[in-house]
DNA sequence: CATGAATGAGGTTTCATTCAT
DNA sequence: TATGAATGAAACCTCATTCAT
């Protein structure tokens, strides 16, 4: 079975209904920028300590309000991590995603998918998004935490890459697809967490002349 | 400045005295068995929870004994930490420096480093080990807990990959160095994280094919 | 050299800020209710059990609130009894230094330093406070725990004491500033500990003849 | 009623059973001489830190044996609390109390009260039993610790010096007895604790000029 | 006698959460 | 909305005591 990338079904969690990030349940709507506020406070905290290393009390200090009024905006710490999951989920996966539909040339697919990649890693406000991803990725426990299934996101992309990889006459299709799944997964690892030897022009020149260059083998 | 790879400066942490895992302060030696179950459970769910995610009660639980014996064979829970962190960089990180050393040619060098990686992916006993160093590398606020210097580590492997790619007559070889550190740092975590789209053989083969094949060029 | 007897520098102690009694750091001010039946509650315990055998439970069981709640108005045990140690400095120590200032003869200086101390000593509130002060002289262990130096505040009046005798044409003045002094002290501690054989009036009539009674010099 | 001051009443105590110091219970006993360097350790570290502020552990570390040993000579740390209490009172309290029996006249056993308490005062070995004794003066939660009534073992003093006040014709008998006993109580006390400001001829000069030259009232 | 090991109660402190105002 | 205050569970750690060897 393949599962559509773009396809959102963030929101159906099993762990019940959470909401989305510009529409409380207890609130009118027209002001909660506070709500932003303590969203990107406690996503910055989070990134840098994990979901057990931050305190309510230090997102509450971060965005200069009480921690008691953390709690009229959420219900609770978990679900602030679920609704930054699920943001970030949307902003920076399904994006990534839709390099991949659409009726190019494998080659260039793949190419979009490289620099989608690597422009992301270097981003600023992403940097905070990976690092808060990576502590998931890592922490298996904090999947119970979590609305939805987070290998349900990882695990398409491999089936979706094999069969671009084939049409470039890519001589071992399905190590490449993994490869370069694995690679660009890192480059946003490293790029978040070691900028200092993370280049992106070298990097991409690597790619390039690695995986993409389908015309290698036609001059041997 | 070049560090050498397999200097073991570690244990002149800044942090102060710590023992080594065989010989603690209060410890003759003989049955350093309870020692070693409690470290081996201590990994095992610092690897799953992360350190903050970790109590020491639970740690006794799994290794069946009191929550107060724990503080006989430890002084905190932070050495613990400590301890694993050392005893992982030692039996995994030095011996993959060791790879690079020696007088053999740059591609066998560049292919015992990978095929010791992917190695250490699979082993069942590297997993934990895995998942735990990539705890720390994920949070920031946990290198504090360490005796040494965590980036010590990652750092210098950068400037011993690059003349090895240009050795190779590679196009790009900084680019080429990068990426491939990247890109086996990435294979350990998807070996320990999704064991389940990790295919050892399909990635050696294409990484044998992208990187190490030297012939590619010189048919061109 | 001799120090100042009303110089208050116990503030600038060597173990870092603490606040004064009145102004906590994390309280406004408005009902500091709380706070002051935290730190009576506490000044009791300590004064019958000692700093080790007084728990932050017990304290709490007295006021009638919660453990914890004990930490939102005191950042550890131990500042409990640094600001109950300042405060009763303040309180009963500088008073005291206040009655030998001034330009009155020295029989009067020593009668009002008598006075005021036989005074403090039956307060019912003063019995706690010297409680726990002696709790302090006696346990060196505890002068750790303390912001200012405790000697500090004692052995200057030893210094201020001989003159007096000496002025008043005592035959041993440096024996009896000793002895006037370990007296008095002594009067507070059996005061305090022991009320059911101190009778002021005796005592006061003794210190008169024995030492401030110039006239039996004169008379011979 | 007047209490014998040399009755020895301590061992039938209410809280039960307790041993001699050289006596134990469990053991033959020829070689008790551990025994004693625990009950030596114990001392000191109890006059410095009081009952709750020394541990077991300390205890052992000083003597040089293990935890576990200790337990082999007493049953628990409250026992060696006590045998350490009867042990002072036997030693210093008593001799004490023989100095006001016999026939001599008053003057001579009021002089050999205070000849005695200075003396003891200086003796090196007494300070940390004076601190000893101090430390329970002062917290009353320990009394419920000793096997015997702390203040059985003051009370009766003051009603045997007023007599001698009055045979000595002092104007206030009373008074008089009260500020003597005090007064050599913190003797005791400032000797112990405050040794640099302790000056035994300059205070044994003062209190006989004060306390016990009936001349000059025959002079007046 | 002596020790290393183990236990469990209890100590200090933290923290997610709630609530009155 | 927002806060100060309060709670109680649970975290880390200590320590008196016991026990097998």
């Amino acid at each position: 079975m393949m599962y559509s990338l773009t396809d959102r079904s963030v929101s159906e969690s099993p762990a019940g209904e959470h909401h989305t990030l510009e529409s409380p349940a207890r609130r009118k709507d027209i002001p909660p920028q506070r709500r932003r506020q303590i969203l990107d406070a406690a996503r910055e905290l989070f990134a840098q300590g994990g979901y057990h290393g931050v305190t309510v009390e230090a997102i509450a200090e971060r965005v200069g309000v009480s921690k008691g009024n953390i709690y009229w905006y959420f219900k609770s710490k978990q679900e602030i991590f679920q609704l930054l999951f699920d943001d970030i989920v949307e902003k920076l996966f399904l994006p990534l995603a839709g390099a991949l539909e659409g009726e190019a040339p494998a080659v260039e697919k793949l190419r979009a998918l490289a620099r989608y990649t690597l422009d992301a890693a270097e981003k600023e406000e992403n940097v905070e998004a990976l690092h808060f991803m990576w502590q998931i990725g890592v922490q298996p426990e904090l999947h119970k935490l979590l609305p939805s299934d987070y290998s349900h996101w990882v695990s398409p992309f491999i089936e979706h890459l094999t069969p671009l990889f084939e049409e470039m006459g890519d001589a071992t299709p399905e190590g490449a697809a993994q490869l370069y799944l694995i690679m660009l997964d890192a480059c946003w690892f490293v790029g978040a967490l070691r900028p200092d030897f993370y280049d992106r022009e070298a990097i991409m020149a690597a790619i390039e002349d690695k995986f993409l260059n389908p015309g290698r083998r036609q001059d041997a």
